[in-house]
DNA sequence: ACGCTATTCCGAAACGTTTCGGAGTGTCAA
DNA sequence: TTGACACTCCGAAACGTTTCGGAATAGCGT
């Protein structure tokens, strides 16, 4: 109780020294610089707690990390936090995580989070089309931005375009001749699984070009090394591999590499989210540079917007994503056959080459 | 204030809810099912921010992620909140999460933290042998683990035993027949770094080897791939790179593929970290398993027993990294030189095979 | 009938702020 | 002199809990 400190030191009520040093009107210059000095004096620091419940609010954020196989360990959750926390810090509100592995579970973390007021607001990652953590804070009137969009729409959202990002790299190798360009997508109940997919078809269907085959599933290294396996295993050799995330891409060129294939020569792959390591496999990455800072700039203005009960502020971004060229794509192959066959030659070599589990 | 309203609804004081809701004793079972009951149907969740100014407390745990080139994106802080968020949740904590490029904003970030009383309790990662945090917390009196030991001691933590992980891989790599192994490490002010070069160091020593060369940097894949080529453009070729962590092993192992080299037949490469981008790169990766999830549960039981005030519990844990065998290492080439030869021949034609940043 | 104890309940204070509705001055014009 | 007004200041309530120190009642043995 510092505040009656300063008062009763200062002979001054508390409703004075508070005043002065929200910085109200109300107070006499004098004064104010004498309350100034005695709270600089005995490092005065208000005490949140008591602020907040007078204020009926949290001063918090919050936000639920997916924990679960190939979901945690993306780089663009540590990326948004980092990018989140500073200006959040700023506007004296705190960020509070946590994480979760179901749905259901998830869900649980947002009814303690909202029913016992400890946030004023949450972010929402990974968006599904159809997703109950959306509805549920609807319904509960909580101030939310999603990063994502959703198919029932209405809310706060920022988002990257990955139908965009997808089209112009399905209409890249077009350009390169590609003509048998196979998806290895994240499932299609994500937002962002779904837009990218999207984008990859509506490509095709401009061009009047089959889609290839394509394969779907949680985007981790692992996935994409057996996703693309499958696709080289098949009966007709994509020349081409789109893949919904690096992490997929990175899986998808070790596949590359153990068919006796070069990636950007024998089989091009795209990916998507310019993480690090992509500039350090076998062969460089073409990827997609989400600019996920920008976005949480974006997501953090709708927040503060929303909790400061200004309604004008646009309430949806949808960003472009920039594409990095590097080595992992070119043009096509001109006898796929041939590399085809090859593959086939080298199947009995490879074996002993299995990868173990990490 | 909705214990007024099951306490008017049953005409009960406001002390008797508390006391049934709370589970303490001093009401009768009778009353106490009334009172859960009529809870139940109004959904009363209790008001975390009165509970804390009443209790004084704030039920929430700190941790501030360092942002920077090359410090962020370390999956380890997301296996780490991953591992610490339902635990936490269970005990009714908060996590509260925040970022800070440098060394003073992070301490400005902790100062803010105790001194508006917003968390019980920190967690401070990446500790450094000399380490103005824990300096702050101890003098400040707040409960605290560290992950990794710092050169005072005498305070929580619990940390991975780097020096016996790189003793260990340096008695392997020297048990291949390897006679100069270099070191890729961390900057030596970080408590990790610091500890695995002993380990190094030490095994080296015991075997009367000489230590080969050692550079040190923030452990990203672009320092990896710049340290390697360093090293390898020295005038005696290591036959072995040890590498901090795998981040910096990544980029070794791209130098490597740079230089024409095959990783674990002509140099070996072991990394640190485990993380799953190591199976899927070029050649698959040995590295160490450090258990994150094991080492935060012994962290959290740490902070758990401070904020119970028990003093009983140990206060400290070394743990042990395992060893992931894969494809990195192996025998020591027979004809060091005609490697070296190799690379010098191969010199002019890898010019034009320059990286761009990603 | 009395005192003692156990059981069950309650009033009021406390946690540290913010804010509503005044109230006491002094100045100035009518 | 009076009223209006601006400027400063303040008392008290409120936010929703928990908890301290009783107090009322009932049961029991003597």
């Amino acid at each position: 109780m510092s505040l009656i400190r300063i008062a009763t030191a200062l002979n001054l009520s508390v409703t004075t020294v508070s005043r002065a040093l929200g910085g109200h009107g109300d107070v006499a210059e004098a004064t104010r610089r004498r309350i100034q000095a005695e709270a600089e004096r005995i490092g005065h620091r208000p005490n949140a707690t008591a602020r907040r419940l007078r204020g009926g609010r949290s001063d918090a954020v919050g936000i639920v990390l997916p924990t679960g196989p190939g979901q945690l360990g993306e780089p663009f959750f540590l990326r948004l936090i980092g990018a989140i926390g500073p200006r959040l810090a700023e506007a004296g509100l705190d960020l509070i995580v946590s994480s979760a592995r179901g749905g259901a579970e998830e869900l649980a973390l947002y009814r303690q989070f909202v029913g016992n007021r400890r946030v004023d607001a949450m972010i929402v990652a990974r968006t599904r089309l159809d997703d109950a953590r959306i509805t549920y804070l609807r319904e509960a009137g909580l101030p939310f931005v999603a990063h994502g969009r959703t198919g029932a729409g209405g809310h706060p959202w920022v988002d990257i375009d990955g139908t965009a990002a997808f089209r112009a790299a399905t209409q890249r190798l077009l350009g390169f001749g590609h003509r048998r360009i196979a998806l290895i997508g994240a499932p299609l109940d994500y937002g962002f699984g779904f837009f990218r997919e999207a984008g990859w078809r509506l490509a095709l269907a401009e061009a009047g070009v089959e889609p290839g085959p394509a394969r779907f599933a949680e985007p981790s290294e692992e996935n994409g090394y057996r996703l693309a396996a499958e696709l080289l295993a098949g009966r007709e050799l994509p020349t081409a591999l789109l893949c919904a995330t690096d992490r997929l891409a990175v899986g998808a060129l070790h596949a590359l590499g153990h068919a006796g294939l070069k990636a950007g020569r024998d089989v091009s792959v795209i990916g998507y989210d310019n993480s690090p390591v992509g500039n350090y496999v076998a062969t460089p990455l073409t990827s997609f540079d989400p600019d996920i800072e920008g976005a949480a700039q974006s997501m953090l203005d709708m927040l503060l917007a929303q909790l400061a009960g200004r309604s004008d502020a646009p309430m949806s971004e949808l960003r472009g994503a920039s594409l990095i060229a590097r080595r992992s794509d070119g043009p096509a192959p001109i006898d796929n056959g041939q590399i085809k066959s090859r593959i086939a030659s080298r199947e009995d070599t490879t074996n002993d080459q299995g990868l173990r589990d990490p």
